[in-house]
RNA sequence: GGGCGUAUGGCUCAGCGGUAGAGCACCUCCCUUACAAGGAGGGGGUCGCAGGUUCGAUCCCUGCUGCGCCCACCA
């Protein structure tokens, strides 16, 4: 896929300012600048050129564009696994639109990606766009007015509707629907990828992949048949959750409970001596029912264990029977068991080997044929008034057919109860029988789901607790992966059926197609050894009409995007990966499949650390949904505050922790590039642009090597921990005191005030530090450091080592605590002239400083410095004492 | 109902055995030649509640409560 990008659209929001330059130092320069060696080339190499005025606008559009014409990014393929740090990173759902909470999840997955590439890593990092299956069709079917109809031929001259009307879909072929879902992923991907070259992220996009593509359809299906030869893939006719809207089967992970407003209902079965009276929330399931259920010790209903009760309104009898499930306070403590109302039935219905008495379609209606099991004419009478309607009718219609027979007592109770959902839906699930795809994945097998588990303690969770949430899903699990969906826009299950002579398949004995065929379309293709004449007709073929749930491709996204057996390779060299990144909410799904997959097909993890972000909240700590209205749309927030402040206010939220959504931090961000910029213009500006240890000689200077030497140390060690936020919080912390104190106390000096041997110090001490700093923060504000690193080096600083004691701070016996004495020192000054509320210009007479002797003697180290940033005329008094803090007696020349 | 997380100044969060820290917000002052989308200074907290361990607890243990998330919950 092009790796092109519509950036220029955002040319607008994005205005290009074009600085005049100034040409430092650069004769004297020229021999003695570092020049990294590096691929990549400027436009002036070997000169300084520091902007009059620079900006951060316009610094996303330049660098994003920068990087890419130069592969800043591109992994190279001849490293080995050991030199290489893989990343699987979740290729976004392509249905319209992205939130913050994925800016700040990626953004963490980004800084990661850009430490490791500093530290020397070759970094394995591409971006996928999860682009088939039914959040696709979904926003296919409702932008365009469409929806899908597989009895309808392909029409070549289709034109999607003028006015899409939601309600009044127009039904198109499933040729036609495909094509429009193709065409509309293809628009929103060239947003997205606009939107992810914005905020910076570092991805080789040479390597962007998508879910529905050729490739992604080859392994996913290779995948299954694989799963399918080894017995981990099979089929089973079983009751399986349904959604009626979109008339497909769904997977537990897919399924959320909701609140739902409902009626209890009080019904009368009639016993042999007196009615049984049950509670009901489904009064139009009555006709489904197989059983009423009690718990064996209950003594209220223990007499009647073993024998019938005839259901009101359809005469059928039903056997009381006991199960330890039955709770005695729900209800009046005994309840219908039908066939089926919810996941309990089914396993009540299974474990007490009841009938099947199945009256609600694929639609969601009650069936149309009356069923035979109702026997009356009373019975079948009222079954008819119920057919062919809602669940929802049928239930109203229910509850006035059992007033008219006084089998009902008293009025139906509101209650609000819960319900499955599936969580694109709206309208409850239900539970049809009916024949589907699993994967094995623990939930019906003790051992895999202990194997399961024990992958889950391999994995470093970061943060630690996350390991829970995926413990805990895997000990609840209650049956194998539904993997097959009555879909139309996924990858079709890669298997025929042969048709016996009576035209029914034989599901038992599937036709696969071989590998190297894949991936294959059954349903265009035709199996081997028969012909297209053959497809439907008996003794002939049938193609499996499913297609498979996007998590089936989306869980191999590490073999995705590794070239699995089409690049072994380069499947060598990033399998298994390193890292996996995303929000809390997907461990159950696709961190959990994933697992699964890697497990069954290469008995391995498929990486081996997982960093888990919180979610972005809105104000009131609620979570944030387009359906709230409460969603914050990221392209607006990275125009009105740029890319590297947001990154900021992202990198400031630790692992697992969900964050308030603020404004007020983006500014702090962006006051920061701000800072960066002026800071790195006024040291550039004084020619320091030599990072000559050999020229540190001044004991503050030297101080600050030795805080700067800390501050790598702690932040090296932070990161390497996943801990984006220390790392930023102590680099962020030192470049502060570096532009408030330290640059405040060396500008005469740097200027030349005490000759040219104590300048030669402070410069090479200001170019040392602002290349360490601006190194430490390039993970997280990719632009502005890309763009001072521009001014005075070459290559780009994405590529640069990251900094370490021992090759940039070489020297090493500085007292750390000389800048934080002298820094108390000017804080003195400072606070006498900001009470005397007299400007910070104001000269100062005289000074006594007191504290304990060390820090006095540190003082007088840098005393020169201490007296030009204090504007200090006279004498400094030195008085030792026992107090632990410096304090300033200062007089002021008023 | 089960699990996990969290509770520190108005807000967002650090800290985590030795009488509280940062940023934002607020107040005061300063147009100082890197920076006014700036700079300097300042006020503000009995660290959710109750027990316990300890010479000493915001920090450890127990119990509670609030908030958030995940899971279960259709009689």
């Amino acid at each position: 896929m092009a790796a092109s990008t519509d950036l220029h659209a955002q040319g607008e929001r994005f205005p290009v300012v074009q600085p005049s330059g100034v040409t430092v130092g650069l004769a004297a320069m020229t021999e003695t600048l570092p020049r990294p060696a590096s691929g990549t080339s400027t436009a002036n190499p070997g000169a300084v050129v520091v902007p009059e005025r620079p900006a951060l606008e316009g610094l996303e559009e330049k660098w994003s564009t920068r990087w890419e014409d130069e592969g800043t990014y591109h992994f190279d393929r001849t490293k080995t696994r050991e030199q290489v740090y893989a990343i699987d990173t979740p290729p976004p759902t392509v249905s319209g639109s992205l939130h913050v909470g994925h800016v700040f999840s990626y953004t963490h997955t980004d800084a990661i990606a850009r430490f490791q590439r500093m530290r020397g890593k070759e970094v394995f990092y591409s971006m996928g766009w999860d682009d088939n299956g039914l959040p696709t069709e979904r926003r296919v079917q409702n932008y365009f007015g469409v929806r899908c109809d597989p009895s309808i031929p392909y029409d070549r001259d289709f034109t999607t509707p003028d006015k899409p009307d939601p309600k009044r879909p127009a039904a198109v072929s499933r040729g036609n629907f495909i094509e429009l879902c193709d065409r509309l992923t293809q628009e929103d991907e060239k947003v997205y990828e606009s939107l992810w070259r914005t905020l910076g992220l570092s991805v080789d996009w040479s390597r962007l992949y998508t879910t529905i593509s050729d490739t992604s359809r080859a392994v996913a299906q290779r995948g299954f048949l694989r799963n399918l030869a080894r017995g981990e893939a099979y089929q089973t006719e079983a009751p399986t959750v349904w959604d009626v809207t979109f008339h497909t089967a769904v997977a537990q992970a897919e399924i959320e409970a909701r609140e739902y407003p409902g009626h209890f209902h009080r019904i009368a079965f009639h016993g042999p001596d007196a009615p049984v009276y049950v509670e009901t929330t489904r009064p139009e399931l009555i006709s489904a029912c197989v059983a009423l259920i009690a718990h064996p010790d209950d003594d209220r209903y223990q007499p009647l264990f073993g024998t019938a009760v005839r259901s009101p309104l359809f005469d059928v009898d039903v056997p009381v029977l006991a199960h330890p499930a039955a709770e005695r306070d729900k209800g009046t403590g005994i309840a219908m068991c039908c066939t089926f109302g919810d996941l309990v039935d089914v396993s009540w219905w299974r474990e007490l080997q009841l009938p099947v008495r199945v009256i609600i379609g694929r639609d969601g209606r009650i069936l149309r044929e009356t069923p035979n099991w109702l026997t009356t004419h009373a019975g079948r009478s009222a079954y008819e008034q119920l057919a062919g309607k809602t669940t929802h009718s049928a239930r109203e219609a229910s509850v006035v057919l059992l007033a008219e027979s006084g089998e009902l007592d008293g009025e139906p109770k509101p209650t609000s109860r819960m319900a499955n959902f599936y969580e694109n839906g709206d309208r409850p699930l239900e539970i049809v029988a009916s024949r589907q795809w699993y994967i094995r994945n623990g939930g019906r097998d003790e051992d895999l789901r202990q194997a399961l588990l024990e992958r889950g303690r391999e994995i470093v969770w970061v943060p630690p607790f996350m390991e829970h949430r995926y413990a805990n899903w895997v000990s609840g699990l209650n049956s194998d992966w539904l993997i097959s969906r009555q879909r139309f826009f996924g990858v079709p299950i890669p298997v025929w059926y042969p048709l016996d002579r009576a035209g029914e398949p034989r599901h038992n004995s599937p036709l696969v197609p071989s590998e190297d065929e894949l991936p294959v379309d059954p349903a265009v293709e035709v199996p081997s050894g028969y012909d297209e004449a053959q497809r439907d007709v008996s003794g002939g073929f049938t193609a499996d009409p499913d297609i498979m749930d996007t998590w089936a491709t989306s869980s191999l996204t590490p073999h995705i995007a590794g070239g699995w057996e089409s690049d072994p390779d380069l499947f060598d060299r990033v399998f298994p990966m390193d890292l996996n990144t995303h929000a809390h909410e997907i461990i159950r799904t696709w961190l959990f499949s994933r697992v699964v997959r890697a497990h069954l097909e290469n008995n391995t993890l498929p990486w081996s650390h997982c960093l888990i972000s919180g979610f972005v909240v809105d104000p009131d700590r609620k979570k944030m949904s387009k359906s709230k209205g409460n969603a914050v749309v990221p392209s607006d927030v990275l125009a009105r505050y740029g890319s590297d402040a947001v990154r900021w206010r992202a990198a400031m939220s630790r692992p697992g922790m969900d964050s308030p959504f603020d404004e007020g931090q983006m500014k702090v961000g962006r006051r920061l590039a701000m800072k960066m910029l002026n800071a790195s213009k006024f040291v550039l500006g004084l020619g320091a642009t030599e990072c000559d240890p050999g020229a540190i000689d001044d004991p503050l200077d030297r101080a600050l090597i030795q805080q700067l030497r800390e501050t790598v140390r702690i932040a090296t060690d932070a990161f390497v921990a996943y801990d984006y936020t220390t790392a930023l919080e102590m680099t962020e912390r030192s470049f502060w005191t570096f532009c408030d104190d330290y640059l405040e106390l060396v500008k005469e000096r740097a200027y030349g005030a005490r000759g040219t041997r104590a300048a030669a110090s402070a410069h090479a001490t200001l170019a040392t530090a602002l290349s360490v700093q601006l190194r430490m923060l390039a993970p997280i504000l990719p632009y502005v450091t890309e763009e001072v690193w521009s001014w005075w080096q070459d290559g780009s600083i994405h590529r640069a080592p990251w900094p370490t004691p021992e090759a940039d701070l070489a020297v090493a016996d500085g007292d750390p605590a000389l800048l934080d004495a002298v820094g108390a020192a000017l804080a003195g000054i400072r606070g006498t002239k900001s009470a005397a509320k007299a400007s910070m210009r104001t000269e100062v007479s005289s000074v006594t400083v007191s504290g304990p002797a060390a820090s006095l003697s540190s003082i007088e180290h840098a005393l020169g410095d201490l007296k030009a940033a204090g504007r200090v005329t006279g004498e400094v008094v030195f008085q030792p004492s026992q107090a632990p803090d410096i304090t300033v007696d200062a007089q002021l020349a008023l």
